[in-house]
DNA sequence: GATGAATGAGGATTCATTCAT
DNA sequence: CATGAATGAATCCTCATTCAT
């Protein structure tokens, strides 16, 4: 019931399942519009019964922003593993992170990003680390690939800037018109080379 | 008591004080998880009271909202009035909106952009023109400094990324470091700029 | 709302009622087994107005219980304001005590009593002085009349069966029946006499 | 499995297990307050477990308290048969009580005591002929030693200041200190002579 | 305009109980 | 017998909103 690895939880289980369906209205409706009810309703159970698989409210909150940095995680480190040169390693990066935020594999990224004030400080705490390394991730990279970056913003402002435009295309894009994902990775990979 | 025109509320009066601090409760905690009594309590009033002010919690949201646009709007034209050059023009559009994001002059364009989906349906309807008025304005200036501007990346996408990079800073940064909003500012620009 | 004085709350008022009618709910269906909603009913408004005057439900057991110490407090002092003789001054405070136990005045002392343990460690550490203020009392009248007492039965024990004999009298005791609360008084004070 | 005889369960037996730790959390948290959850803990099986053992959780509150008599009287009659003088058979039943009501012997009479009210009227009527028999026992008793015992209380009512004083200590007395059990007894018989 | 008591519709959470495995 | 997921009713409490004073 509280299992914190960094393994995946099985999508098909009863804890799956209803992490899928409240990220997905956390995501749309937000944590504090989305009731305990409404997300038993959307897996078919009664409210009293997420009970039996989460604490609280906002362990179920935490528990789907552990798993969107899990499953980003996890995706980009099998990304990554068979690129070499600093371009194509940060336009995975992007590509990935992207997905996530889109909310691919019902994990939404966005969800971390946009509703972090919402969750306990006590759960906040716990996610804190996962966060740093993966932001640490970012910057190695950035590092890493100096020479191709623009020119005059520091580095971690730069990496700022492309989380503010790449998170916040959940407002604005969908997939299913004329820009492609790949399209829109391209773009993200433009706004920080030279 | 509803008074919906382009002019800005008397910060001196009673609604001013109100919409004053319920932008800034809105900005901090968020709309769901600040309180009408949060908010009386603030300008030393009781709850109920509001109600003379106000119909309802959501039109609070819809004139903060509403003073939020309408300041960055007065407060951006008068900034571009004695400007000429197209890249200086986008440098203050960038420096306008970025103070109202970190709710300089009490003005939270922070709360419009990230409380958003808050607003009821009808609210956001009337809201709806002058949020475009305001990005068709952004719209204008882009395509007025094409030559300028990066290249290989669609002027509203350019926007988009601009938008969700300026309006992230509220996450991260603070203007009592070491970065000034002038040097944001800068990076901002060099970001969209060739 | 917090008020927590030795005064008494005006038994006329919303706070009162509402005191009035917890303890008499509390006294004969016990604290776990009273809901919010019949404490309201009980006074005639809906249950979610009981927290304009209560901050949870455990405050109301605390003020009930405040209440009754406080009104046995006063009611003890101006009955022995008259009084000399030890035992004459033992009788009175019995008296008092076992009207306070039953109820008369709605201050029920049996809800201090029997329900102690339901009430928050913090209200009860609150509490606690008084408490203790008026075992003292008890004890110093005992000291003070010593030579009328039962001998061989150590002072401090002798309070506690007399406390438990008094407490005790809820469970089986009935004013309407042939045995007044006068004759039950005195045959109390005869049990701790020589 | 509702086995309802004057026999005691055997301890070791499932049902016996948790009819120990059912008296004993009864006895310290109190019937509301302790969860069926609790119990199973408490004997390390699962809360659906229990319904195997019990129908319903008020069916534990009855057992229980079945118990408690039932292993009072047993005692009581064994002690008492070597006895003949009165006061001493008064001296034994007290010891008897108290040990019951201290929880000696995983049985606590104090639960059957305090907790009454909490059993639903099915089983108070169950019980209620017990009860009454083990009253009858003191009265009897009383009648029997009415030449030792202090003049001019009535023998039901001192009966009844005898029990609040014995069921009292519950709330004070601990057998570490330095008042012995023996002790206690002497005091207890001391208030009832003479 | 302000007050503050009251409303009433929810909301998260608890818990005895059931039942298929 | 035990499990553990599910039930569903009930509980305390919150909060935007109303309205007589």
């Amino acid at each position: 019931m509280e299992q914190r690895t960094t393994s995946l939880t099985d999508p098909d289980s009863a804890r799956g399942k209803l992490l899928q369906a409240a990220a997905e209205l956390f995501r749309t409706k937000g944590y504090d519009r989305t009731t305990v009810r409404d997300i038993a309703n959307a897996v078919g159970i009664l409210s009293g019964s997420i009970f039996h698989h989460f604490k609280t409210k906002d362990d179920i909150l935490g528990a789907v922003m552990e798993e969107s940095v899990n499953s980003l995680l996890v995706r980009m480190e099998s990304a990554l593993a068979e690129i070499d040169t600093p371009v194509a390693r940060l336009r995975a990066m992007i590509r990935c992170e992207l997905e996530s935020i889109q909310g691919e594999n019902g994990h939404a990224l966005a969800v971390l990003v946009y509703e972090w004030r919402s969750l306990s400080p006590e759960n906040q705490q716990k996610l804190l680390h996962i966060r740093e390394a993966y932001e640490q991730l970012w910057l190695t990279e950035f590092t890493g690939a100096t020479e191709h970056l623009k020119p005059g913003i520091e580095p971690f402002v730069l990496r700022r800037f492309l989380s503010g435009s790449l998170y916040w295309t959940t407002y604005w894009y969908k997939e299913s018109g004329a820009l492609t994902l790949s399209d829109l990775t391209e773009m993200a990979l433009k706004l920080i080379l030279k």
